[in-house]
DNA sequence: AAATCATGTAAGAAAACCTAACACCATATT
DNA sequence: AATATGGTGTTAGGTTTTCTTACATGATTT
């Protein structure tokens, strides 16, 4: 729980995340509209990252990279987050086998660019 | 090894540096005057900060707070960095031990504010 | 061929940051 | 007591970074 608190603080500028991510602030901005990070905003509307958003992005990108859309990425994290955040209370045990192993293989074709999935998870 | 750079990756600006450790913008600019803190720099000239700089920052404010002296405490600094980078090589053993005693006597004292010296530590 | 998708780019405005300088109060030094 | 020094606040003017909005574009889908 505490360890949720520090992945999602809103530590971030634009500028590191891009670095971060090899990402385009366009880019960023669009998966944003897209629900799929909502960063933090200062008092001055510049949005604050948290690492858990890095993960999130680096997640994303290599999706796309695969050529998936971003509607099937968009479903794909809200099946992730009912599952984990319900904890299967809702979902069948079946569906959620599905939805994991659905996981899985997206999973297995990740092996690219220069920051990895689960680098970042050296910062928390 | 590769903890030390994790520590010392310059992610955060100006603006949570501050919120971070309760200081002013001018305050930690004073610091870095007297070379306490020497955050890398944007193309743009903007300074970014290391979770190690927050650290040491926090420490600073402590010291300070106390009373001391910034001159002390380049030289609290300046000992310790000769300490752990040479790790005693060119210090006697009982000077070294001298300098350690000096800080656990520092560090002692410590016990106040929000945001705790160590607690970034769950950061890296 | 027409529509949609993901991204690039440009414009104009606002926010955040920079350096330099001066002011000030508290503490130290003479 | 008078003066000097140390740490911080504040202001000014300038530059960088980020924001939103809008339009353009090449690659896929339909």
């Amino acid at each position: 729980m505490s360890r949720e608190i520090r992945r999602s603080m809103p530590l971030l500028s634009m500028n590191i995340v891009m670095q971060l991510t090899e990402l385009s602030a366009r880019q960023i901005r669009y998966y944003e509209e897209h629900q799929l990070v909502e960063p933090h905003r200062t008092e001055g509307n510049r949005r604050m990252f948290s690492l858990n958003d890095v993960d999130i992005l680096l997640e994303v990108k290599d999706y796309l990279e695969q050529g998936m859309k971003m509607a099937k990425i968009k479903q794909l994290f809200a099946k992730k987050n009912a599952a984990t955040s319900k904890k299967a209370q809702d979902l069948s045990d079946s569906e959620l086998r599905r939805v994991m192993r659905e996981e899985m293989r997206q999973a297995q074709r990740l092996k690219k660019s220069s920051i990895r999935q689960g680098d970042l998870s050296r910062f928390y």
